[in-house]
DNA sequence: CCGATGAAACACTGG
DNA sequence: GTTTCATCGG
């Protein structure tokens, strides 16, 4: 096995340099995964350094379990023992083996964002004090930004008013986080730092055990990160980090790419090593992101160099679709257009936009032209209602401590446990000094006998019951395979007949149910404890799919790290892309510009910018302006795609105003039909059998049969390009030619 | 105590 | 366009 094989020379340098620290600034598709995957192999095979001494940090899930995979392959041996992980994965770990040194036991649930959300409700509840005036949300992020500030809830600064309450809100926060058992996000990190910091027995043991540590995507830690980083790399200074400041997205989370610069002065024996070489995309698209990038101040500048063997590849194509259905309808006949030309597979195409919601309309679109895509989002599984009962439910099990989860099954299915009685088991447990949930099991195994029985009023039956079932399962735990487990859980609660109410709805979610239960089957062997941690530290790029058939639709944050051969950005408007929120901060457009950055450099051999004049806003119409950051790529990367608003001739404001009234105007009339069924279609047929007309995608056909159907005209049209289409007239913008 | 209904508020990115 | 909250009748 060669491990410096195929590797040019700035990779070696990066994979064979000796110890202390190493920054590698690796442009995109510059091979860095290689190079970090490449060093571990190194180490391990060169070095004999053992895998047990290594401690790899990855950004997502997905990226560790690949890079095990590979390096598994790689030397045909297995690096069990070795660390490998994302931040928080890791942290969680080291969390539940050091239970002795913290508030809490190991186990400890985490908290998702909801969860979060919902204490911090509680805890201004429980300071009186009003949501309007402190919305929950803008208090969350001041305490994670907090949090990820190494800001501990009694450190917190009174500088105005609304710092002491944050304060206040933040300590209460913290109280009821412990009360429940329960961790958030930031809290795996943040009690990972104060352990190390506070606790130097600790520190130097995990010092001493890990004497290699690499860290991928570092311009995207935090402070509390890279804190961390440099408790445990501690003497030895043994750190390797990869990144580039151009990929840093994740300000709002507390990332600091400035943590680059920093490395450099608090190791200054630091190697720095380049990696510009380029092995992805063609020199067009790598120019057109370097002109975008360029304008960005306070980093390293680079060359990105494409392979000569790419050429310079096609231009960019721009398209200006009317509104942002024509945007997506742009989108989709595009993509047919390339599967039906033999340019591209289905799922070599990313479709990226910079907010889910418009991946809605993107997917209607998808839908309505019968072509399969994938969609890249854990939220949408995750964030269903079913999916979290049963994770409450199972949380609840884990550790019946947890207020929330409790709080969300207590009465789910009905079980006549209402809000009266929830209230009375709250007080009861107040009263006790302990949790709602050790109060059901005690009133389950102590019957009658149990202090709380008189106190718990007509419901305390009930209340019992649940206990009792709470306390079976958890029996259970340690005894039963996770899968019976999970199955057992439903039955007794009758679950399935509570999702189920007959409609296809109510099938699909018993269906969700079901994903779920297939997923639990792979946590068989690590049990529960794992299976939740999974659950709360999945991420949305955790969910993509190699090697798909169709299209990946995803945001160009969860794009980052990704490649594919074609590739659409939409929605290049000013307030998407720059994002409203982001307009009037120097920082934080420099962040849009790099979102942009990342999502040009996903590209192998052809982008699609695509935009709208007018966009559907909150329900109603609004016309917008092309991206401020399209006039930064130069006119002769570029060329416009056919079909646009703009393309149709005259002046643009004027063809605006002229495309706005017709698109409105059809959509009103598709409405009226819609809602006066079945009553005559309002709508003229525009299209007779023989006319000739055009497609902005598949360029000319002639038409075969037109009809009215559910209000809206529907098309069939033989085209020379690609053959039989049906298309629906007011989507597919078809021009008449020749009638 | 429960479920249905309609109004009102509301969405940036995500471990 | 979706989710959440308040209200009402059963």
């Amino acid at each position: 096995m060669d491990i410096l094989a195929n590797l040019n020379p700035q990779q070696q340098q990066a994979v064979t340099a000796g110890g202390g620290p190493v920054l590698v600034l690796a442009g995109p598709g510059s091979g860095k995964t290689r190079v970090l995957t490449q060093r571990v192999a190194y180490l391990i095979n060169r070095m004999g350094v053992p895998p047990y001494r290594i401690l790899a940090v990855t950004f997502t899930n997905k990226a560790a379990r690949e890079m095990q995979a590979r390096l598994e392959r790689s030397l045909e041996q297995s690096v069990q023992g070795m660390w490998l992980g994302t931040f928080h994965a890791v942290c969680a770990r080291i969390l539940r083996r050091e239970q002795q040194y913290l508030p809490f036991t190991s186990s400890f649930v985490i908290f998702d964002d909801d969860d979060q959300t919902s204490l911090i409700r509680r805890a201004l509840k429980d300071l009186k004090l009003d949501e309007k005036s402190f919305r929950p949300n803008s208090v969350h992020s001041a305490i994670s930004n907090a949090k990820n500030n190494l800001i501990l809830a009694d450190d917190y600064p009174a500088g105005t008013y609304r710092d002491e309450v944050v304060a206040r809100v933040y300590q209460r926060y913290q109280e009821l986080l412990l009360a429940s058992n329960a961790v958030d996000f930031d809290d795996l990190l943040l009690y990972t730092w104060k352990l190390m910091n506070d606790n130097p027995n600790v520190r130097e043991q995990y010092q001493q055990r890990f004497e290699h540590i690499l860290v991928d995507e570092f311009q995207d830690t935090n402070l509390v990160q890279y804190s961390l980083l440099r408790l445990i790399t501690g003497a030895h200074g043994n750190l390797f980090a990869v990144g580039d400041e151009d990929q840093s997205i994740y300000r709002w989370r507390g990332a600091d790419y400035r943590n680059v610069l920093r490395f450099e002065e608090d190791y200054p024996a630091v190697q720095k090593i380049l990696l510009e070489q380029n092995y992805r995309s063609t020199q067009n698209v790598l120019d057109a992101a370097q002109a975008v990038i360029d304008k960005n101040r306070y980093r390293t500048r680079k060359k990105l160099k494409s392979m000569p063997d790419k050429g310079a590849g096609e231009r960019l194509s721009l398209y200006e679709a009317v509104d942002d259905y024509g945007e997506a309808a742009f989108v989709v006949d595009t993509v047919q257009q390339l599967i039906a030309r033999h340019q591209a597979k289905g799922g070599d195409v990313a479709v990226m936009y910079r907010t889910n919601a418009q991946s809605r309309l993107l997917e209607e679109a998808f839908l309505r032209a019968g072509m399969p895509y994938r969609l890249v989002g854990a939220q949408r599984f995750y964030g269903r209602k079913e999916i979290k009962d049963v994770i409450a439910y199972l949380r609840l099990v884990q550790n019946p401590f947890d207020e929330v989860s409790l709080a969300r099954v207590i009465n789910v299915p009905a079980r006549g446990i209402g809000d009266k009685a929830q209230l009375n088991l709250q007080l009861a447990a107040q009263g006790a000094g302990v949790s709602a949930g050790e109060v059901l099991l005690r009133l389950a195994q102590e019957g009658k006998q149990s202090p709380f029985w008189e106190q718990l009023g007509r419901s305390v039956t009930l209340l019992a019951d649940f206990g009792t079932l709470l306390a079976g399962w958890r029996a259970q735990v340690d005894v039963m395979p996770l899968p019976n487990l999970f199955d057992r859980v439903l039955e007794e609660v009758n679950y399935e007949y509570f999702v189920k109410d007959g409609s296809e709805e109510g099938d699909g979610r018993w269906e969700n149910v079901q994903e779920l239960r297939r997923l639990a089957f792979e946590y068989e062997e690590r049990g529960l404890t794992a299976f939740l941690e999974n659950l709360a530290l999945v991420s949305d790029q955790d969910t993509v799919q190699e090697g798909a058939e169709a299209p990946t639709l995803l945001t160009l944050h969860a794009a980052k790290g990704l490649e594919f051969p074609v590739v659409f950005i939409t929605g290049l408007d000013d307030g998407v892309l720059p994002h409203n929120r982001s307009l009037d901060d120097p920082e934080e457009m420099a962040e849009e510009r790099r979102l942009f950055y990342v999502g040009l450099t996903r590209a192998k051999l052809r982008v699609y910018l695509v935009r709208a004049a007018q966009r559907n806003v909150y329900g109603n119409f609004q016309d917008s302006i092309a991206s401020r950051f399209l006039d930064d790529i130069p006119a002769n990367l570029l060329q416009e795609q056919a079909g646009g608003f703009r393309a149709r001739g005259g002046g643009r404001a004027q063809k605006q105003a002229q495309a706005t009234w017709e698109s409105r105007a059809l959509r009103t009339q598709i409405g009226a039909a819609a809602r006066q069924q079945p009553a005559a279609p309002v709508i003229q047929q525009q299209f007779r059998p023989g006319m000739r007309v055009r497609h902005p995608a598949w360029e000319e056909g002639i038409v075969l049969e037109s009809k009215i159907l559910d209000g809206d005209e529907t098309v069939d049209v033989f085209f020379e390009s690609v053959g039989f289409k049906r298309v629906v007239a007011s989507l597919a913008k078809l021009e008449i030619i020749k009638k």
